[in-house]
DNA sequence: TTAGGTCGAGCATACGTATGCATTATGCTA
DNA sequence: TAGCATAATGCATACGTATGCTCGACCTAA
């Protein structure tokens, strides 16, 4: 009895088929006026709302999409996730999160996001193994890699253009006179990693400079921290630091000007990658590397709800470079 | 002929029935060895996995829980949703995410998730209105608030021992020689708020003493910022700031710092509540309350998931005192 | 007057699983 | 050898919704 009302309950109060009920609340042509608002009063009355569930098995849609986000401790995702869920609402669609735990892969979990027949699924942050592909390809569920991308163009992917950004960033640290560039890196088995990188390098060799030292932080605030210390045991210090994401920027800034007593700007320079919202707090004042937040998932989305089924693109957002306090400028 | 292999087709080519197929998968006794051995090759083979959405149906459980968060922008908030979502992994359970857009309340988004059935329901950083109140009621789904509580023990909730905790600080301070003590709250019209308003001063009182100043900064950096400033502008300033959140206690740090000029912890005290991961920087080396993030999410998830239906109970769960860097020791 | 058309609503079924009950085969007891 | 308990499986149905098809009533045009 106190079981929750059913379209067949709606039905009986208002004296109409199961059928009538259901097309009535869809709004349905074929239904006169007269009795989609009998319908509704007795759907208000009796406090109905729609089985989700039941409904889904119907149409093979769920109105869920999976998260899966490997890092939620990075500053960068809580972002990430607030556009995600506030676009998906105003959509009418939900999202089914999952996160890796640490110690864990993507494949060790996506099974399970699978079986919950979610109409798409964006994988974050996460290294795409070879299994975690076959996974995929085996379910036909479309997939959108957000922040990172495979080489074959086998998987949707939406990233910042990171190539680019990378380059502009050492441009910049060249103009600005320094010569002895480092960088604290992610993982070296993540696209993010590679096109950083590469996008850095290259623009160095092109001054004929290259990158003097790295080290890996992992994407952590400790990792960054340690990165820096470890930068700064060699013989012959770097003069700016380009980081692969800000929160190891934060850690490295911390590491220098309160473990090693350096001075940033003036004794190195620091550049991240991201813009978190800590990067803009006058204890940071990160120059770093904003990422498009709100147009990568948007179109991120465009992709998973895309009617037509086209074969994986491969999508890249460009990203600006702000200019804080955290570089020496002027030098030249 | 693309499409996901049911337990009738695993049934078809195991040359059994498809009830037989679903009572060996959930490795009923009455099946034998043997018969399971079959059906968990074709399975196998035919890369079947159930249909959560068909299971649902008939079982009356998703297992799935809805968390609906109002402030996933404060950094307290992505580890409560790491230990949730690593919890319910670990119990063979998903989260369904709703977060609530600026502008809107938990009321507007708490029927699209009720109508997907979840099993349970977290509601966390949220202004319990009367409204959500009654449609709660309404709904049978078992709910929990988190870091909030109901004045009418109406509902479950788990929260951090708010008003020790904050008598702690207040008493604290006085200890360390802090005579005129301000606050920066939230949002006065959640418990949180309340209880930590209420400890503080009540603690201040016995000493003789009194909040000397208020002001609200809606728990965000830049609302803790403002809230510095304008407790600074007035007359005679206090010594001690107590920040109802670490978010608004960041912000205020590098209000006094870097706009004001001011010293911390020298010129003035400040002490935060939730130890998100920012405090223990060295940048801000904050000292403040830590919430038991694992615990409270244990509690609250073991309410979920009690087989038993007890009338609503209220938990508190002890905070923790840290003591870092910014409050000026030794005055007396 | 009648054939054909339109409108409004109901009937029946399907989605994929779980489960109560019936059924068959097998072994054991008296 | 009859009778009965037990084991192993199949049959049938239910969960709540959406939707193709059918059906009746009424209207229009020839």
């Amino acid at each position: 009895m106190t079981d929750r009302a059913t379209s067949v309950d709606v039905a009986r109060a208002a004296g109409v088929s199961q059928s009538t009920v259901s097309r009535a609340l869809s709004d349905d042509k074929r239904i006169s006026e007269e009795t989609k608002k009998k319908i509704r009063k007795a759907a208000e009355r009796l406090g109905y709302t729609p089985n989700e569930i039941a409904r889904s098995l119907q149409t093979n849609k769920t109105n869920m999409i999976g998260l899966i986000m490997a890092d939620i401790q990075n500053p960068f995702y809580p972002t990430v996730l607030e556009v995600y869920t506030q676009k998906l609402h105003s959509m009418g669609k939900r999202l089914l999160l999952l996160s890796v735990p640490r110690g864990f892969e993507v494949d060790d979990v996506l099974p399970s996001m699978l079986q919950h027949q979610v109409d798409g699924l964006v994988v974050t942050s996460a290294v795409v193994s070879s299994k975690l592909h076959k996974i995929l390809k085996v379910h036909k569920t479309r997939t959108v890699l957000l922040n990172r991308s495979v080489d074959d163009f086998s998987l949707n992917s939406v990233c910042c253009e990171n190539t680019t950004a990378s380059i502009e960033v050492a441009s910049f640290l060249v103009r600005e006179g320094h010569r002895r560039m480092a960088l604290i890196g992610g993982r070296p088995d993540t696209s993010t990693h590679r096109e950083r990188h590469q996008g850095f390098q290259s623009e160095l060799n092109r001054h004929g400079l290259d990158i003097v030292d790295e080290e890996y932080g992992g994407n952590t605030y400790e990792g960054g921290y340690q990165a820096a210390l470890r930068l700064f045991s060699k013989d012959i210090p770097p003069d700016a630091i380009f980081c692969i994401s800000d929160v190891m920027a934060l850690g490295a800034l911390d590491a220098l000007r309160y473990e090693l007593k350096l001075r940033v700007p003036e004794d190195v320079s620091i550049v991240g990658f991201d813009d978190i919202p800590a990067a803009s707090w006058p204890s940071y004042n990160l120059t770093t590397v904003r990422q498009p937040v709100e147009a990568m998932v948007g179109r991120s989305l465009a992709i998973l709800f895309d009617p037509e089924d086209y074969p994986p693109v491969s999508i890249k957002v460009p990203g600006e470079l702000i200019i804080r306090g955290s570089v020496k400028t002027g030098a030249t």
